[in-house]
DNA sequence: ATAGCTTTGTGTCAATTTTACACTATCCAA
DNA sequence: TTGGATAGTGTAAAATTGACACAAAGCTAT
């Protein structure tokens, strides 16, 4: 299910866009959702860029960055945390940058402030249809970007810090994990997010210490290799863990 | 020296604002530049507010946040950082607020988002005068801030929440003090900001290990009680502590 | 069916870090 | 000179971290 532009009655706030890093997992390494803007505007600058779009005068922000995400790719109810606030007056430089502002119906004469967020999205949830909506959008690994449009290299740089601070202190990664998972999977995920090896051994000590992890009885299926235990994000044990003050995860 | 509005020639953005939480230390505890709006704005709501500003076409948000300092006390060079972007289109809801905009020559009937930063001061390098500039500010204790015009009371909550992050990760409090200090000094300094007791020997242990002070050869004069050293931080011994990938100073 | 490939899952020991805790020293003021 | 206030210091037990290697389980190809 895909899109339906809401809000069509009130203005778009032609100073002030929502562009949203959201960020996947492929099991092997963090990735990123991009929209391609087409060999039209690639000729002066990156064809990818992030989504974003100006914002309703009658939306707050993070409602802005939801209807983004939503619009892009129908998912709802997303892990959502602001990064901050860019606006140099210098921004938006070049001319493609202009066409393609025209194209989706921001003012390219005004100076836009944008606020970035990121989304953390099971990948599984999303996979981008070559017939999709309009839009050309497709998951990249975080580590093949060497360049985005506009200001967005910059911005995708401070969401990258911004998770890696905060799943030091909350366990967020399990956004970015299905239901079910394996200790092998959440070990990469850190790794790729604090950008480190981590011990094998202790990694899982660790994490089976803090106590919430649900562990299944049920295995991985169709690995040529052998399978894993299951585990589930255990929410209530996390609550708990809170309770006492608990706030650093200590990676 | 105070004060000297720059940039008239340029175009006030009425859609965007900066509020800046400029956080100081009277060696006590952690307090805030607040600003009296006077009675008149008071009827409806709380006469205390953050500093702010609308901005500039022509300046970014650094720039903007560090005039709205510059311009509330003549300070250059502070510590700054940014915490976000704030904008509920319901954000400016009272009729007090409204006038109070208006004499700063906000639009008032615009939707506005408020972009907020905190900065982090010397205490001493300003003593706010009766007789300052049009504007009546004043130090308060954050312990006694229980309402703030707008949403400024959320925003200072945010602020702290980032300060109290980010002294984990950097030791930026030394700029909220002179730059000779001591440890106790610094000792209450880490305890108002984490807002939790910190015991002595414990920290005085840990901060020296880290080896970024530099212990001056001088003693506090004029106490009532056994003088302290005097100590001054080692910005070098610092940067090689980076240098090694040290990223926590494990508050 | 077997051999080989691949990844899972596990324990220990040494080094480091954390926590809890109490008394003497030094200066000022009365 | 005494009393009041804060500075400054050490240790022992407990917890955490870091380094490290091999057998078990399932799949695949022969």
């Amino acid at each position: 299910m895909q899109h339906n532009p809401k809000k069509i009655n009130s203005e778009l706030n032609p100073n002030v866009s929502v562009d949203c890093v959201i960020f996947g997992f492929d099991l092997e390494q963090l990735t990123v959702l991009l929209i391609d803007r087409g060999e039209i505007s690639s000729a002066f600058g990156p064809r990818m860029a992030l989504p974003g779009n100006l914002i309703y005068d009658n939306e707050n922000l993070d409602m802005a960055a939801n209807r983004v995400l939503d619009e892009l790719t129908g998912l709802n109810n997303i892990y959502l945390e602001q990064v901050g606030a860019f606006g140099d007056p210098d921004r938006i430089h070049k001319e493609s940058d202009r066409e393609w502002l025209k194209s989706i119906r921001a003012e390219p004469e005004a100076r836009v402030i944008t606020v970035a967020y990121f989304t953390l999205v099971p990948m599984s949830d999303y996979k981008p249809q070559a017939s999709s909506f309009a839009k050309n959008a497709d998951w990249v690994p975080v580590s093949e970007i060497k360049e985005l449009a506009f200001d967005h290299f910059e911005i995708l740089q401070a969401a990258k810090e911004k998770l890696k601070q905060k799943i030091k202190i909350q366990p967020i990664g399990f956004n970015l994990l299905p239901e079910k998972f394996t200790l092998s999977q959440l070990h990469r995920l850190y790794e790729s997010i604090l950008d480190k090896p981590l011990d094998k051994r202790n990694f899982r000590r660790k994490i089976q210490k803090l106590d919430i992890l649900t562990s299944l009885r049920e295995k991985q299926r169709g690995v040529p290799h052998k399978p894993s235990l299951l585990y589930e994000f255990n929410e209530e044990k996390y609550q708990e863990l809170t309770q006492t003050g608990f706030d650093n995860f200590g990676f």
